[in-house]
DNA sequence: TTTTATTACCACGACAGACATAGTAATTGC
DNA sequence: GCAATTACTATGTCTGTCGTGGTAATAAAA
């Protein structure tokens, strides 16, 4: 349940997370996220893909078509060496990020 | 040096805490961020501006002229009750998301 | 056997928030 | 007298999210 705005900054980061083991596609990169957040970050399908394509034109990502015979064709992504430097650029600003809110909030 | 989408959901937030001791201005809200912020977060004028507006809008803070003789006129915006339980939401919101963040964060 | 649910993806357009740019207006310090 | 600082506003652009709706395949239920 949390809002989309809150979290808009690290859809990204997200993404990369789930990919820094092993290649994935859509449906299972949203079900992870589910899973993860123990229901309480879903996200929406079209951010999903949107956040796709443009890890993808800024080189963090790269996808190719999985050889499944049967169900419908998959678009898998790998994460690239300079997504897993911006994944990394991206977990040390969060730790600033995390540092500077704390100093705003929980004051009631 | 917070990249202004990861703050994003954060900024109303950042603005009503402000307020919650004393009404403020623009100017002053800005500097006390930057402060607070160790210069670790520089809230854009424009930025600041329309959220005050969006604010206003949406009932969380109230403006009137300060009485200021000399200087130009100053806007002054005093936090609203309803403001108020919507920064103790924020903040409620604000654990869960962290939470969330942080399972996806610092796996290199 | 038709319908429904689930998996899997994509296109299009609307909208909101952040920001660049530029302008107005007054005071203080050099 | 001119720059720097204070204080605010208007306008338009850009990016990310998301609503809506469509395509396509399979499995299970009715």
């Amino acid at each position: 349940m949390i809002g989309s705005d809150v979290i808009r900054g690290y859809n990204d980061t997200i993404i990369l997370y789930l990919l820094l083991e092993a290649p994935s596609y859509g449906y299972e990169i949203s079900r992870k996220i589910r899973e993860l957040s123990e229901e309480k970050y879903v996200i929406k399908e079209t951010t999903l893909y949107s956040a796709f394509t443009r890890l993808e034109r800024k080189g963090y990502v790269e996808s190719f078509y999985g050889d499944e015979t049967n169900g419908k064709r998959r678009t898998y992504y790998k994460i690239t060496e300079s997504g897993r430097e911006y994944y990394r650029e991206k977990c040390e600003e969060w730790r600033v990020t995390r540092e500077v809110i704390e100093k705003f909030i929980c004051k009631i």
